[in-house]
DNA sequence: TATTGTTATACTCTATAACTATA
DNA sequence: TATAGTTATAGAGTATAACAATA
């Protein structure tokens, strides 16, 4: 039999603590996305922080830099270079907020909105990609269950 | 109505490219996980990769570094301090391979074997807090999608 | 007093290249 | 030639503290 065979060439690999627990397979399943994600957005030149910036801006308009970070869970000190490095490429512009000056507003340049769509388009097919083996109905209970894991 | 009360006052956020994406639900998902499990294993002066690789080592006798770093997916270079580490704290301990004298065999000593216990514990506790939101089918059949997304 | 953006800094994780000893 | 373990090193990502300007 095919499998007794291989069995015996593989590296036996028994079950240990880790193979009941939720959080590792989340664990795998997230680092399986991933290292397909960044080769995806890699033509773009953007990281899938920088997608990410790029999709809240768009979606929240006039949102400041500590909203931006508090929905991505990026701390202010750490976003600082990741803006710089999104109006370096005039893909975003920075307005002081005229309700506090402390506060520097977002926006979306031609070019990041231009940028913005073509990684969406080549995030789609990742997903599609990385899912094929789900049906839409999984899919769809997938998303329900990490929700409820993500939720506060 | 206290939901429009709450919906003005709170920083609103806007439906994004994100929102739709298993990979983002994923991150999330992961980061929440993460984030209690690191204080979780704390009081043992466990970090989470330390106990995957004393429950790996357990449940495969005689594995060397090569096999523990294929299936927890860490690179041979960065398991030397790892397994430093654990062989410094007396948790395991490191043979000849005596059909391969480049290789060493991992074994957990009678303290690894106690802190992989204690660690389990612990971990058990962790999942049952943060996966409280759903019930036990729901949890199983969280973990078939997942391992659908992880397979190779 | 508290908050926004910023700088500096450190620590962990991860990735690559090169070496040695064995196979 | 290829592989197991090791060393050195560089790059991300992430964390904290402190400062100036403003609230």
């Amino acid at each position: 039999m095919a499998g007794k065979i291989s069995l015996a060439i593989a590296a036996e690999r028994s079950a240990s603590l880790l193979d009941g627990l939720v959080g590792y397979a989340l664990r795998r399943a997230h680092n399986r996305m991933m290292a397909d994600l960044a080769p995806t957005l890699a033509p773009l030149e953007l990281r899938p922080v920088l997608f990410a910036m790029l999709a809240v801006i768009r979606a929240n308009p006039d949102i400041i830099q500590m909203g931006l970070g508090t929905q991505l869970g990026i701390q202010r000190a750490n976003l600082v270079p990741l803006i710089n490095e999104l109006t370096g490429r005039n893909l975003i512009t920075r307005r002081a907020d005229p309700r506090d000056r402390r506060a520097l507003t977002l926006h979306l340049t031609r070019e990041g909105e231009a940028l913005l769509d073509q990684a969406a388009t080549l995030i789609a097919e990742h997903e599609r990609r990385m899912l094929a083996r789900l049906s839409a109905t999984e899919r769809n209970r997938l998303l329900e269950l990490l929700e409820k894991i993500a939720a506060e």
